[in-house]
DNA sequence: TTGAAAGCGCTAACAT
DNA sequence: ATGTTAGCGCTTTCAA
């Protein structure tokens, strides 16, 4: 089964394959006709161009990578969607690389997309993430890159972010007019940005209702879901147990309300909790949790429209290349004084 | 900011470039002297080979599609995960495409895909489709397809599901015998495969313990979240409504709730539901849900393996062709006796 | 307005 | 064991 190629169709309507390139590209030399004869075979045919040829020759891919941790949380899935949006509207196409958190393969990939399968790249990085180079690699060799949510400072084209110390501060903040006087914050890696801006955020809130910070209320979570609990379960033995959890990563809330049902701790009664996410299911917890909800699919979207006005050539300015979306804090159960 | 390329990598060694090429993949017809002084180069001089050349030359981009409705929705998102882990292993990289529910995307999609972008293509169909041409072009192209989940019948080179009529069929009969005797079935529609063998094992059900089915009691749901929580709200209105509900969708369980708390229903006092879902929050929703469970990360790891085997080109054996995974029921307290 | 020819970077058949 | 050459399918000068 032949593949309908420009040859193919320059055969049948006796011109060269130049001519039927430009026609198929409306160039302005090629007469109007020519175009509609060209045109008309090649829907007859379903011709359809070559990617790999045209990006070979042309330097270009039309293609955009999104390297991400996982999948498997909301906030990705969502930001997927926006990016993916964009991009089709575009006639880009998406791929996909999971880190799966782990910093090496997150280098091996992006070194990979040095060689031209793509055009440009969109990432958030993994906890452990700090090396800088590969990043600056790619710029030398003229692929723009995005930063979304999880950052690396000083590198890349741009980044989209949300205003996460804020939250965090206005979040600690609300706990802490629900009385709570022993919070605890739970977070991920303290290398990541949004980590300590997070943690920055609720040190800062502390700190202004004159609440001492204790070392015992930052818990540093892994990826073992397992392990998490059982650290969660430990702080909550603690002879002065806190009063209120905040888990500044969705994956954490899950631990959490299983540790807290463990220890026979009513929610929001016994100990409130609160949890950055963008579970679509936050209203329909047991009980419905408070939350920072980022712009998700926004800033996917938003992160795609950047990336590709660099692509286009078109140059960032200052003030896009950092662009912060604000979250929102949706005050639920989980926090309120009393069931 | 020159590339390299194998032409700099050959000039600098003084080798033609096929004796590079030859040596970087490791042919047996070249010194083992050469291949190290090659591969030492290329390893400082960090060549990345051009994946458009190569996939031009060989016909091959060790690329594969992923085309699905949407993300948001644990099931799709596991589903990626697995895909990515097999493709990631074998050196394959993973263009993800969302159809937005919509055939004419399905179909535009599928088209573009003709090009030689991608060596195979995983599929979960919208719920429309039903045309099974562009399926079948791609067979002619010599393209690969396997279908996961929601799947056309009679195409393609293989499909991974879970038995959903079975599956469906035990969660009815759960309910039953939780005293339910008067069943709503919540689906997206009609045409859609696993809609229908979900359906089915209802309706079979039903049957089975002499319980009539009631045509009130099917309610076909739309994309729209907030016409389905309406949609529901008015059954839970009817006369004799429903004491028991279920959310053949994942999609279908935050309008299932919010209605039945609109109206003061108490789950699972005065309703009893019960859903198709892979939510990893499923244990802590108010109340805790009981779910049918699809292995899904399995499914897009088998589904990937499937694709990739057609791809080395070993024959797809008959039973190989069809593999049905089981779903697993996990009843929790939505649908127990009493609260 | 159209066509001839070169070349994107790599690979494989066929010399040498 | 290494090199020469041709060509994957398309685009883009440059010439006709």
């Amino acid at each position: 089964m032949a593949t309908i190629g420009m040859k193919e169709l320059a055969r049948e309507l006796k011109l060269s394959t130049a001519t039927v390139s430009k026609a198929l590209r409306d160039s302005y030399d090629i007469s109007e006709e020519t175009k509609q004869r060209v045109l008309k075979l090649a829907r007859e045919w379903n011709y359809i161009p070559n990617a790999h040829a045209s990006s070979l020759r042309g330097k270009k891919s039309k293609t955009i990578a999104v390297v991400i941790p996982e999948v498997a949380d909301s906030y990705f899935a969502q930001a997927i969607n926006g990016v993916e949006t964009v991009a089709q509207k575009e006639g880009f196409h998406v791929l996909v690389y999971l880190t799966h958190e782990q910093v090496e393969k997150e280098n091996l990939i992006l070194k990979e997309l040095l060689n031209g399968r793509v055009d440009g790249i969109l990432i958030s990085v993994t906890s452990q993430s700090q090396d800088v180079t590969a990043v600056n690699k790619l710029k030398q060799a003229g692929i723009p890159v995005v930063f979304f949510d999880r950052v690396l400072e000083g590198v890349g084209d741009g980044q989209i972010i949300t205003n996460d110390f804020e939250a965090s501060y206005k979040l600690t903040a609300h706990l802490i007019e629900q009385d709570c006087k022993n919070i605890a914050f739970l977070l991920f890696s303290e290398s990541l940005n949004i980590s300590t801006q997070r943690m920055n955020g609720y040190k800062s809130a502390l700190h202004q209702y004159a609440l001492s910070l204790q070392d015992k209320n930052l818990l540093i979570c892994t990826n073992q879901d397992e392990e998490n609990r059982k650290a969660i379960h430990q702080l909550l033995q603690a002879e002065s147990r806190p009063d209120a959890i905040i888990a500044s990563v969705e994956k954490l809330i899950l631990p959490t309300y299983l540790a807290c049902a463990e220890r026979n701790l009513v929610i929001p009664n016994d100990i409130k909790v609160a949890a950055f996410s963008n579970l679509m299911h936050a209203s329909i917890l047991n009980p419905a949790i408070t939350t920072i909800t980022q712009p998700a699919f926004e800033m996917g979207k938003v992160a795609a429209e950047l990336l590709l006005k660099a692509l286009k050539g078109k140059p960032i300015d200052q003030d896009e290349s950092k662009i912060v979306l604000p979250s929102i804090l949706e005050i639920r159960t989980s926090s309120k004084l009393f069931l």
